[in-house]
DNA sequence: CTAACTACCTGAACGC
DNA sequence: TGCGTTCAGGTAGTTA
């Protein structure tokens, strides 16, 4: 076993015979609380889902399957666990092609090694995540704002798909290096807004991503900027430019997101 | 400390 | 049809 794949799958075994006493997201991150002071850390990366095993859901297991919990309580007080209940499923399986996604077991809050997790901005939906604060931050940093966001120290959970998305309704440059207090105040509110319609859609869905249940998010026929590049910016009319920046494909608008 | 690279994997889409 | 190249939703480790 490689020393990648040792940090991929880090001593998940620990987690057998370990009862789940809570589960909750921050970030892109999923954390279940377990007994004995320790706390299973997931994140699907860009191709991982959890898919319940169930003859109502008809998955069975393929190739892709990376790990498997095997449950014996679904009546636990949450979505996952009604899932499963109306599944009849006992078992989950975390699929993921690319083998980008993480699981980890560590002591619970313990989260050396974690580094993105450990510097984890606040909640995107949360009072936590407060303009003043977000612009303040923005000012301090020295980075193009679309890979600041990427990193999620300025707030949790925005990827490349909602980056673009929440640039593009607050008409900022993914280049920019300095951004104004209204232009601030407006990817702000977009990055709350983009976040929240997406998750009303339940996901953007392009290939891999699955709900637990193995249906499809419906948010990808709304998005206007990511994937959209060549076609004609919905304010403007002008062409949509696609570039690499900070590695990640970009698309925006180069009229109304001008510098 | 921050910021910029690179590595990690596999499959789909594309060009010839 | 077949083969090579490029790209893909993310993070962690290394380097400067």
């Amino acid at each position: 076993m490689s020393a990648q794949r040792q940090l991929r799958f880090r001593a998940l075994e620990r987690a057998a015979g370990r009862r789940v006493l809570g589960l909750r997201r921050r970030g892109k991150y999923l954390l279940g609380e377990l007994d004995g002071g320790l706390e299973l850390v997931a994140h699907l990366g860009m191709t991982g889902s959890f898919r319940f095993r169930g003859e109502a859901d008809g998955w069975q297991p393929d190739a892709y399957v990376r790990a498997t919990f095997t449950l014996d309580d679904s009546s636990a007080a949450s979505n996952s666990a009604v899932e499963a209940r109306n599944l009849g499923a006992s078992v989950l399986d975390f699929r993921d092609v690319r083998r980008f996604g993480t699981l980890a077991v560590v002591p619970a809050g313990d989260y050396r090694g974690l580094v993105t997790l450990a510097a984890l901005g606040p909640e995107p939906l949360s009072d936590d995540f407060d303009p003043v604060r977000f612009h303040a931050a923005l000012g301090r940093s020295r980075m193009a704002v679309k890979p600041w966001l990427l990193t999620q120290r300025p707030v949790a959970g925005v990827g490349n798909i909602y980056a673009d998305e929440a640039l593009w309704r607050a008409r900022i440059n993914p280049h920019a290096r300095r951004v104004g207090r209204e232009r601030s105040l407006a990817l702000w509110t977009a990055i709350r807004e983009v976040l929240s319609e997406a998750i009303q859609r339940e996901g953007t869905t392009f290939r891999d991503y699955r709900m637990v249940n193995g249906e499809s998010g419906r948010n990808a026929d709304f998005l206007v900027a990511y994937g959209q590049a060549g076609r004609a910016c919905r304010r403007c009319g002008t062409n949509l430019r696609k570039v690499v920046l900070g590695g990640r494909g970009t698309t925006y608008c180069p009229w109304c997101q001008r510098r």
